[in-house]
DNA sequence: GCTTTCCGGTGATTCAAATCACAATCGGGT
DNA sequence: ACCCGATTGTGATTTGAATCACCGGAAAGC
C-alpha cells in the first residue's frame, strides 16, 4: 500500500508513521532533520492527560496513533467536547504560537504515540526556516475553520435532532458505501456524546431512540451502523 | 498625543491612523515599502459589505477607522454575530491564508477606512518575508482564541442572562472608572444583541428591564451606563 | 406635516428539553 | 459465575425561553 507512494514517507515526514499529509510532512532533509533532533517520542495510556485548559503552553503534541478527546469546562463543572483528534493531528499549536494558555485540554481515549516539540525549540526552528512558517499559518487557518463549524453547530442549529444528525454525519468515512450506509465504532459514551452537541445524557438516549425508531441507523454491541445518509442530510437542513 | 510614543507610528506601519499595535506594524523599512505597494485605501459607508460568508478569499481587509460586524447564518435565515470589530483589526486572514472561502460576512456598522491586500500580492510578499510570517501565525492563533471565547459563551452559559452579563463585561473599556462603572455608545440594537448571544430580541428587551431593575444598567439616549462591575461578575461565576 | 417603516416593550401561551427518579443492562474483575 | 460500578433506557414533572400578538414611539422618507 504505502509503495504506491513512490517513495516511503518516514523519508520525508517527521518520525511517526502517520500516511496521511500533515503539517511537518514533505519539509526539506535539513528541516526534518532538525525537527527530528528536537522532538522526543511517548506512548501514552488511556485516560492519559497531555495538557490541561489554562496550563501555560510548554509544546505541541503530534499524534501518530490513538485518539485525542479535547474538551473545555466552565466552572460550574459543565463541559464541551470540541474535537476528537487522530493521528496525524497537530494539538496545542496555536497556545504554543500565540503563547496564550491552552485552551482545551487533551486527554487519550484511546491510547497511543505522540511526538512533543517543546516551545522554544520549536518558535526557534520555525524563525530558521521561514517556508514552514506559512504551514504553521495554513495549518492555524484551518484549525480556525474548524472551530467557525463548531460555532455554527452551536449557535445556528436549534434542535438537539438536528446537531445529533450533523455529528453523525460528520463520522460518514470518506469513502462509503455507495447506498448510504457505514458501519462505525462507536468509541463514546452517550454522555460524551451529549458534551459534543451540548445537551443531555437522556436525551442523546432519546435521540438513538428515535433515529432506530426512524430507521436511520442501527446499534450492534459498539459497531453503530448509519442507514440513509440522504435521510440524515435531509434533517440537518 | 502621538508624540508621546517617540515617534510618529505611521514611520513604521501600514499606513493607517491606528494607535494598537497591530499586525502590519513595527516592520523592517523593506518589508513596510513593499507592503504598501501593494496595498489599497478605500472609504465604506454604513451597511457596505466587505466579504460574504462562503465567497472565494480576494484578500484581507485592514480596518482603519469605523466599526464592522462579522456574521454567519445558516440556510432558515438565523444569524450569529461572532465579532464586532474595529480600528486595528485584520479582517479575511484566515480565509485568505488557507485559501476556504470566508467564514463569515463582514458589514460595516459604522463607515470608516480600510486597506485592502490582493490574495496573491499577500502570500508572494509572506514567502518573501518568513518573518511577517510568523506574526502573521501568531495573529491568527489569536483569532483562535478569539473564536474559542465564543464556543464556551455558546455551549458552557446556559441562561440569556448569564449571556448577557458577560457581553456587557465585555464592553468594558480597558481602564474603567474605580468604582466600576462606565459609559459606553450603544450602537447595536436588540435584535443585533441577541444574534450575538444567542436568543430573540424580546428575550433581550426583556433583560435590559430585568437588568434596569436590578440596578445593573441605566440607558439615557444611546448611552449605556454600566453600574457596577462586580455585580456582573457575580452573575457570570 | 404626515405617513410608513423600524425598533422597543410587555403580556399570554406554548413547547421542547432539562431535570428528577428509577429500573434495566452491560462489562470487567476476581 | 457472580458482583459492582458504569452506562443506558424511559417515564413523569418542571421550567425557562421561544413564539405569538399587539401597541407605542422614534426615525426616516415623501
Amino acid at each position: 500500500m504505502r509503495a504506491a507512494y513512490g517513495l516511503n514517507i518516514l523519508d520525508n515526514c517527521l518520525a511517526c508513521p502517520v500516511r496521511e499529509e500533515h503539517l511537518f510532512c514533505n519539509l526539506s532533509p535539513p528541516a526534518l532533520q532538525k525537527l527530528n533532533e528536537i522532538k522526543s517520542t511517548a506512548v501514552y495510556p488511556k485516560e492519559a492527560v497531555l495538557f490541561i485548559e489554562g496550563q501555560q503552553p510548554r509544546g505541541v503534541f503530534v499524534l501518530c496513533t490513538g485518539k485525542v478527546k479535547l474538551s473545555t469546562s466552565s466552572s460550574e463543572g459543565k463541559t464541551v467536547i470540541t474535537k476528537i483528534s487522530e493521528a496525524g493531528d497537530v494539538l496545542g499549536l496555536n497556545a504554543t504560537i500565540s503563547d496564550h494558555p491552552y485552551e482545551v485540554t487533551a486527554e487519550m481515549i484511546e491510547p497511543g504515540q505522540a511526538n512533543f516539540i517543546p516551545r522554544d525549540a520549536l518558535l526557534r526552528f520555525l524563525r530558521e526556516h521561514g517556508e514552514v512558517s506559512l504551514r504553521v499559518a495554513q495549518q492555524l487557518s484551518s484549525n480556525y475553520y474548524t472551530a467557525y463549524e463548531e460555532i455554527r453547530m452551536l449557535a445556528l442549529t436549534s434542535s438537539p435532532g438536528e446537531k445529533f444528525a450533523k455529528l453523525l454525519l460528520s463520522w460518514y468515512p470518506e469513502k462509503e458505501h455507495a447506498n448510504g450506509q457505514a458501519q462505525i465504532k462507536l468509541t463514546l459514551t452517550h454522555e460524551e456524546i451529549a458534551e459534543m452537541i451540548g445537551t443531555t445524557r437522556e436525551t442523546v438516549s432519546r435521540l438513538f431512540s428515535d433515529f432506530k425508531k426512524k430507521q436511520l441507523l442501527q446499534v450492534k454491541g459498539s459497531n453503530l451502523i448509519l442507514r440513509s445518509k440522504s435521510a440524515l442530510q435531509k434533517m440537518v437542513h
